[in-house]
DNA sequence: TATTTATCTGCAAAATATCGCATTCTTTAA
DNA sequence: TTAAAGAATGCGATATTTTGCAGATAAATA
């Protein structure tokens, strides 16, 4: 197998990683601190075994790093740039068909590009 | 629902579609110049009618545009940026699980860099 | 009009992913 | 040692996607 289709799976993988409502609000999370798996739970309304998994797979493709304090598991991104990446993604879902208006991707890329980490809003 | 559920949502959509080995090449073949189904699969060595399904899930999620020339459909790119926004991708496949070289991916973040958008070898 | 070329659509089978729970594992605190 | 907190795992039930073809369309040409 040539090596740019080698390349364009390993890329699909991670895209497929991405491609997920939660872990992407996830990621926003990470962003600049680290979380443990039931302050992630509660901040997105989730179930907790929900959000272990999603952090089985990104750890898997090493997405996220583990460090464990007491006995809660600390989650932070392994790359932090690649958050940067997803909100540069809003830059195409302007202009399609679900119910977004643009002042939502403007507040929404707001809160994930805002330089302070804490308590988020909206 | 709260907007930034709906924005991850929307976002996720986009990540799907791109998140398809198959569909990141098409889309950096279509980079720069435009290309008809034929081309296409010939190309990329994918039978016709899956290419056929690949365009016809990026159209639907407006990610490339259809132009008619006789017979043949010419597709290209809706907002040619994103080809650039998928090579950044390629910061993150690094270090990955697959047998994948660091020179496998110069190369192939070269060959989806450079700026002829005709006859890529490799 | 009949053919041919280029593309699309439909469908069923197979492969993957997601979701919701119950259970298990580990570590700390009583 | 026991109990409780915090996470991870297992697993069936359900979607959702991907694939491979066969057949249907549409446009140009003979």
């Amino acid at each position: 197998m040539p090596n740019r289709v080698l390349v364009a799976k390993e890329l699909a993988e991670i895209f497929k990683v991405a491609a997920h409502p939660d872990r992407i609000r996830m990621i926003e999370e990470l962003r600049q601190a680290e979380f443990d798996v039931n302050s992630l739970a509660e901040r997105l309304d989730l179930p907790g075994p929900r959000v272990s998994q999603h952090l089985a797979l990104m750890r898997a493709h090493r997405l996220v790093e583990e460090r464990r304090d007491g006995r809660r598991h600390l989650y932070h991104l392994t790359q932090p740039e690649i958050a940067q990446w997803i909100v540069a993604g809003l830059d195409f879902v302007e202009g399609r068909l679900a119910g977004i208006s643009p002042s939502a991707i403007r507040s929404a890329r707001a809160l994930w590009t805002a330089p302070a980490p804490d308590d988020p809003q909206t």
